[in-house]
DNA sequence: AGCGTGACGAGTA
DNA sequence: ATACTCGCCACGC
């Protein structure tokens, strides 16, 4: 119950978000600093979509928030802004996971046991 | 209309 | 720990 809501959203512009990705982003937008939440817990947050559908949004739209609280549930970095967002890590604490062995070139991954955010029990409107 | 692709995820080998 | 498969669903060709 949540697919036919469909707005034409004629020629209008200013607002081109569907709503969908607006509401994505604005659970991006509500995670804390330091802490991180999956793309699969985003969607279920939403109670619509998957985790690829919030993937696309914040392929697309994920500039306009802090897009590297919203992470891969396996901790992995996302590919191409490694570096940015382990800028962010360091400068936000939030929990890495550093292999022992550092090997060059290797990219710390996030402690998902420790940074995964759960919502704080927060409710969003249900 | 089918088919491949993806800022995914969980399960299996 | 890595590799592969399958399920998922919106998009583009």
């Amino acid at each position: 119950m949540s697919r036919e809501n469909r707005e034409p959203e004629d020629g209008d512009s200013a607002e081109e978000l569907p709503e969908y990705a607006e509401r994505v982003l604005e659970v991006a937008e509500l995670i804390p600093s330091g802490r991180v939440m999956t793309y699969g817990d985003v969607a279920e947050w939403l109670e619509e979509g998957g985790p690829r559908q919030v993937g696309r949004v914040m392929a697309l739209y994920g500039g306009a928030v802090p897009w590297w609280r919203v992470v891969r549930a396996d901790g992995v970095l996302l590919p191409g802004h490694e570096l940015r967002a382990l800028g962010h890590y360091r400068e936000e604490g939030t929990p890495l996971r550093e292999a022992a062995r550092s090997a060059e070139g290797h990219v710390p991954r996030i402690d998902m046991a420790r940074a995964r955010w759960d919502g704080g029990g927060q409710d969003h409107g249900r």
